[in-house]
RNA sequence: GCUGGGGUAGUGAAGCGGUCAAACACGUCUGACUGUAAAUCAGAUGGCAUUCGCCUUCGGGGGUUCGAAUCCCUCCCCCAGCACCA
């Protein structure tokens, strides 16, 4: 199977500036790029990072782009301006994300960017003759941000929104120009932005380049965008999102979508994943499915001892192993894995939620206590103080609701 | 610049002097159901205390009033139209 049959396999393509896919088959030099819109990556980049990863396995030249310029305009949503933030956050984000980039990619052969160094010094007056009078404004009223947010109804959009995919199509031409790079790949909604750099690459050099796209990941049963009907966002900053989290987020993962994630967020051989999902199919309440995607998305972001130790957390939180019989490294492990406080052993129970964030407010905790939603080593409890026998050697486990992954450690004081 | 419409909790959207912590919908959280998930149903959803209650919210600031999300002034922002400009 060629490079480029197997991501058409995968569901990773679409949509493509080249007719012909065996395009891809001979290695160039490719870009991708991503906004500090905050000071982490979440899954909802993952997607596309991974493509940047199978190219590089598939013997092309990566240069990985972090927005510094971009992000201090922000890319424009289709509903509402976005509130500009300072300066200094975004450029503490923008360390953070490059940070993270070059952790994801450690051991890999990448440039890195930042579209900050080459706009810092341009002139607005030389942006708009060189690279203004390249666009048609008839073409950009057309985009659908622009429709959706001028009219009557519209939320209204301002010139600095307007004008980022000038911003971003300026960015391809200069990483053809300085690097070469003739493909950049990204979500769909990245389409049109990706589109103008490939228009000026042509009116500029008279060279062609190709823009790649990928489907965004939805929730096949809901429909919903990947990650939102998740709850909080999924971090790829382990100070975020614990590995534990991050593990228990894909093992949660609904039959109707681990096979396509399988595709999407590992690397595994398709023959490995039709066999993992064949057997799933056979017995579906053993969850291979998902623990092998759990494992192996854990391992490709946070590396493999932290999988491994996110595998042997997990074993505490759903107590196929008593946490009285955790060894002390095993504790250090928690202690780093899932929120931790203290608590005398008729300590309120309320306070420790709250404490360990598991609830943000005391009424609240209330609240969910009386529904039945706190669990104490498993056990489901309704009262609001822990009891001595709560503890064994001193500690526990406090979960909120059913999913593990909201689970904290208690020690008695 | 003028004219008109608008800015309400995570979102959409009611309220238009007291009975407003603010309808309703969506979202979110918890539970039941399910091997999961979804759907459905039930409860919860500003904070503190949970017993009467107290505190902070309705773009910002100031005022009128016993009392304002609701009235007045002023500022900011958004939408539409017109004018100006080209």
């Amino acid at each position: 199977m060629t490079f480029s049959e197997d991501l058409a396999r995968r569901g990773l393509i679409k949509d493509k500036t080249f007719s012909d896919l065996t395009w891809l088959d001979e290695p160039k030099i490719f870009y991708l790029g991503v906004d500090a819109s905050a000071d982490s990556l979440t899954i909802g980049n993952l997607a596309a990072f991974l493509l940047a990863r199978r190219l590089l396995d598939a013997n092309w030249k990566a240069v990985l782009l972090v927005g510094g310029a971009t992000s201090l305009i922000g890319d424009p949503k289709i509903t509402e301006e976005r509130e500009l933030k300072p300066r200094e956050e975004i450029l503490k984000n923008v360390e953070a994300i490059k940070k993270q980039v070059a952790q994801l990619f450690a051991g890999e052969h990448f440039t890195p960017a930042d579209n900050y160094e080459w706009f810092k010094d341009v002139k607005y007056l030389d942006f708009l003759r060189e690279i203004g009078k390249s666009f048609s404004m008839t073409e950009l009223m057309q985009r659908e941000f622009v429709t959706e947010r001028m009219g009557e109804g519209g939320s209204g959009i301002s010139y600095a929104e307007f004008s980022y995919s000038l911003i971003q199509g300026y960015d391809y031409w200069q990483l053809f120009k300085n690097h070469g790079t003739v493909l950049q790949i990204g979500g769909s909604d990245q389409w049109g932005n990706m589109l103008s750099g490939v228009a000026l690459v042509r009116k500029k050099e008279g060279k062609e380049v190709h823009a790649l796209s990928m489907p965004l990941v939805v929730n096949k049963e809901t429909g919903t965008k990947f990650g939102k009907s998740e709850g909080g966002a999924i971090w790829l900053d382990p100070q975020k999102t614990t590995p534990t989290q991050f593990y228990q987020f894909w093992i949660n993962i609904d039959d109707a979508d681990v096979e396509n994630y399988l595709k999407v967020f590992t690397l595994l051989p398709k023959e490995q994943i039709e066999q993992v999902i064949l057997e799933h199919k056979n017995d579906p309440g053993t969850r291979k499915a998902q623990n092998l995607l759990a494992e192996e998305v854990t391992k490709l972001v946070h590396g493999q001892d932290q999988s491994g130790s996110a595998t042997g957390v997990t074993k505490y939180l759903t107590g196929q192993a008593s946490i009285g019989d955790a060894s002390d490294e095993d504790l250090a492990e928690i202690r780093k894995e899932i929120p931790h406080t203290t608590a005398g052993d008729v300590g309120s129970i309320i306070d420790a939620l709250v404490q360990t964030e598991l609830i943000p407010s005391n009424s609240m905790a209330r609240t969910v206590l009386n529904n039945k939603g706190i669990y104490v080593n498993g056990q489901n409890v309704t009262r609001d103080s822990f009891e001595p026998k709560d503890f064994q050697n001193g500690r526990l486990i406090l979960r909120r609701g059913k999913a593990y992954k909201d689970s904290a450690l208690i020690e008695i004081e």
